[in-house]
DNA sequence: TTGTATGCGTTATCAG
DNA sequence: CTGATAACGCATACAA
């Protein structure tokens, strides 16, 4: 019905467009990129006739011209992680933002795999900075990957490598602000649960538990705490049951599954949440919503995060900005796992 | 202490492996790309220059000249979804095999950004093939991408659209086992609950209910089923209601957050899971595993789906095959929200 | 089996 | 302000 061919003709070039407006293909292109030294005339008859041909620019033609591919590639490890989803979506949008395009390379697990990834297929991504996601294992390569030419940036990365920029989280001050709201309820006796201590953020949000207590004169109870230093992701139980033994009428979990497993744990004992204890986790991941009953948590803004990460990898990329971390802050989401003490 | 600059040079090229190689340019093009005209003395050492060079080939150079990006492109939605993460893995994993590079794109929501996205942005991608995941809204433009000349396949496509390949689970045959599961624990009186039926694979689980039933000789009850045409995502409170009145020995939910809110509710009433009443779910999203008791659920293979979905992606662009979807299994997990029925 | 010439679509350099 | 011309790195006819 329409005037236009259905058969999905070659796509018009620089060069067409020279043709039917009359000029060369140099002047073409400097009205596409917004050259100043064009006169209207010109730069407005050649405006209307890309548009009437409805002309697409060749992403890889400009590249190959310029030296620089317009995107930037994130390195997705091989496990799930809950923030995933928002993370990259605050990274792809920010880098549309900014005209760039966005390329995922997924990571293997194991020696070999990761060395193979770093000699072999890093080179060959044709990407201006990259952004490293949780890269565990992959950090022992984080040096040849700064050295590969390319900005970097990390997010999250636990325990900072000197040097490559990073994207976390405000992990110290969510904590203080966690440890307030309970005081402001009325606990006292707040305690403090984390697994593995390896990583930055753990220890950074013990930190912020220190504060807490010592901005409310709290004393520091070393029963009511468990650092777990050897301890998988949770806690060990018997760590857990030695902390609830000593009685809090609050515990601040370093993330929230551990926050989960208090919770369980303290309903096996018949203490009510958060009448008789009150529980506060760190991630607002998703299941802290579904939870019964729901998790008040420190919120982590992983969208934020990535488009952060996109900012500082942007500069990097076009002023070559050295290091410049930056943290983002988090907030306080109250829900039903804390509330006003009702105990004695 | 090793022999190599410090200095990123300029990276090399097939010149300056014909060159130093005493050979042509366009034999060392055909060498690489293992072209089989080509005497053993020359592949040999040109493979030798190349690898002592260090030399990666330019995508962007490649694809400028062929014609074909070698890559592909992801269209994210704006809302998350609990099995991105692992759909893209897939994707991503599947991809790299094929040597075929993966974009992302954020789609963003709003007709406006959508009509925007579909006429400037898209056109501009340099990919040669997309996969859509689950577009709720843009289906209504589904047609145009494909008419943009390169092949499209959708992932689980809610009401199919005729003509463009998707990639599906076995929703149908996934629930049936789970009725059947059922039936060996000795229930009888099996519920099913749905939220909105508008979308294929809710009433192809529907269809799978039935199956089971039919394959147990057992009685389709009315007062055991809630289909709520018009509900939002989950069963309305009155209709989750009316089913547990007429008091089901097991229910079957379309998807875990339904089985979530049967769990809940049965709580409520002072009934044991499984014990008085089992329940199943569908799609083993994270909190499946995590909630208690923990929920017997139908797998939804999500990396699975992504690694087909680039299979027919790249089937359609090497070879122009037509729409030639793909079911991927599911597998029932079974966990402590079923088990042998204990009451009368 | 190998080399020459040319083109892909764009930007950059340099005259005019 | 504009237009020739070259260059980016690679692949492909075609000729040798």
């Amino acid at each position: 019905m329409s005037t236009e061919d259905s058969a999905p003709r070659k796509r018009p070039t620089i060069n067409d467009i020279a043709a039917a407006a009359g000029v060369s293909k140099p002047t073409v292109s400097r009205v596409l990129n917004g050259h100043p030294d064009v006169s209207a005339a010109t730069r407005h008859r050649v405006q209307e006739v890309a548009a009437e041909l409805g002309y697409v620019p060749s992403a890889d033609a400009r590249a190959l011209s310029t030296g620089r591919h317009g995107a930037l590639g994130l390195l997705m490890p091989a496990f799930s992680w809950w923030g995933f989803n928002e993370l990259q979506y605050g990274i792809a949008h920010e880098a549309e933002k900014r005209g760039l395009r966005l390329l995922v390379q997924a990571l293997h697990p194991g020696d070999e795999a990761e060395r193979e990834f770093v000699t072999r297929t890093l080179p060959t991504l044709p990407v201006d900075g990259l952004i490293l996601l949780m890269p565990e294992g992959m950090l022992r390569y984080v040096g040849d990957l700064a050295r590969s030419g390319r900005p970097v940036v990390v997010v999250d990365d636990r325990g900072n490598r000197p040097g490559i920029p990073y994207v976390e989280t405000t992990n110290r001050d969510g904590v203080r602000e966690a440890v307030a709201h309970l005081v402001g309820e009325g606990r006292r006796r707040i305690g403090f649960l984390a697994g593995q201590m390896g990583s930055a953020y753990a220890r950074a949000r013990f930190e912020g538990y220190l504060d807490g207590l010592r901005e409310a004169d709290l004393p520091y109870l070393p029963e009511l705490v468990s650092l777990s230093e050897d301890a998988p992701v949770e806690p060990l139980p018997e760590d857990l049951d030695a902390v609830l033994d000593a009685e809090p009428d609050a515990v601040v979990a370093a993330w929230d599954e551990i926050a989960f497993a208090v919770m369980n744990a303290v309903h096996a004992r018949g203490w009510r949440i958060p009448e008789d204890v009150a529980v506060i986790g760190f991630d607002d991941s998703p299941l802290a919503r579904a939870v019964r009953p729901s998790l008040t948590t420190v919120h982590q803004p992983c969208r934020e995060m990535g488009e952060a990460a996109v900012r500082m990898l942007a500069d990097a990329i076009e002023h070559g900005t050295g290091p410049a971390n930056a943290s983002v802050p988090t907030r306080l989401v109250i829900r039903e796992s804390t509330g006003p003490i009702t105990t004695a």
